[in-house]
DNA sequence: TGCCCTTGTGTACAACTGTTCACTAATGTG
DNA sequence: CACATTAGTGAACAGTTGTACACAAGGGCA
């Protein structure tokens, strides 16, 4: 028999979720990876998936756990640096795209998991974008930025940024890690949305009963 | 050997492409599915399909191109409708949200190619989105509702309307097709996206230089 | 020390996969 | 009419898939 790998307790898994992740970030699909494949990749055999995993649906649930993660990472550095609200929206989106290209196949799980086809996942990603919202929310009103807004408007104002910088994400992901120009643009333009909206929501008045 | 069916022409092209829309419709996601599946679920022999297509991707690059008919329907349809700009959000949202449900495989496929993992299928399905845009940049030129936009400006709002509404695809496509209540508040709430969008737009003001 | 529990391994199997091939029925064209 | 083209069929292939089982190595605990 072939000699035993001495691994650190967990180690195993992680590489299990590692791979699936290399996989995403080769351009394939969440939805069309297999145990086998995964196994392989990580160098496994494959009945060693099930010590951990009951089905891949199972391991995205889990790689949605840890994409929490780094979505709070990315909070607490825009949290630490972006401080006066003069170039706020450009900083969020600058630091969004530099967390977007260090954790591309993260990301790009997340991409594929909002029209995915595990319903549990799907609803965890979005719980996960919730959050991020009303983060979001919270710092707004901490910064004093939305006094005119109540707190169901605001809310929708939150959703819907989170919304169109999710969906940047798909831009920024359908092109090359190194396009740097191209990142540029998306950039640009991600801020030009959030700018809008945030006008918007400046000049924001209940609408009637 | 079995009675070959008499079939008109292109008949069986159809089942195939219908077959691999109903998988979707169950929950499948498209890069998930093979070829054997879509033939059985059409009632056809395996071999046929490559009579027809050449692989997979070549199937969804097709249903791209018929998902284009379904979107200009749509707009068709909306032009037809929406005549004055008072209750124009209202009613392009009802028009967009019913042809959702009547189309719900055709736009669940639309959502999971958006990060497929096929990138011809990505790159028609933005395709299709950006002609979606421009198209609407004409109308609100010719309702002269935008007469302080520039170009520019005016593609970025656009833009970000139909990605709004694009993203609502997944939140309505995640509800049962019954549920009228969900459906009404995911109606309700891109509602409230589109308007704070254009009252951005409205107060919106080149940036200076 | 002895014992259980967790984790990794190897083998096995039936089911399913994509694709090729040769054959045949229908359709359109001269 | 003859003939080429198109479209559907069935059998066959080698490779891959998910999953079950029995077994072994190591760690923790009494």
């Amino acid at each position: 028999m072939a000699e035993r790998q001495r691994r650190r307790p967990g180690e195993t898994r992680e590489k299990l979720m590692g791979a699936a992740l290399e996989l995403v970030g080769k351009g394939r699909h969440f939805a069309s990876l297999g145990i086998r494949e995964v196994t392989r990749q990580a160098g496994v055999v494959p009945t060693s998936f099930y010590r951990h995993f009951r089905n891949m649906d199972d391991l995205g649930l889990q790689l949605v756990d840890e994409l929490g993660l780094v979505l709070r990472r990315m909070m607490r550095e825009a949290r630490a640096n972006v401080l006066q609200a003069d170039k706020l929206i450009e900083e969020s989106v600058g630091i969004f795209t530099a967390h977007a290209q260090a954790n591309r196949s993260f990301f790009l799980f997340m991409a594929q998991g909002l029209a995915g086809e595990s319903r549990a996942v799907q609803d965890g990603i979005r719980g996960e974008m919730r959050f991020f919202a009303s983060e979001l929310a919270n710092d707004l009103r901490r910064l004093r930025l939305v006094d005119h807004l109540n707190d169901g408007d605001l809310d929708l104002t939150c959703d819907l940024v989170v919304r169109t910088v999710a969906f940047s994400l798909t831009d920024l992901l359908s092109i090359a890690p190194d396009d740097d120009y191209q990142i540029g643009q998306v950039r640009q333009r991600t801020t030009g949305f959030l700018q809008m909206i945030f006008v918007g929501a400046a000049h924001w008045q209940r609408p009637e009963a």
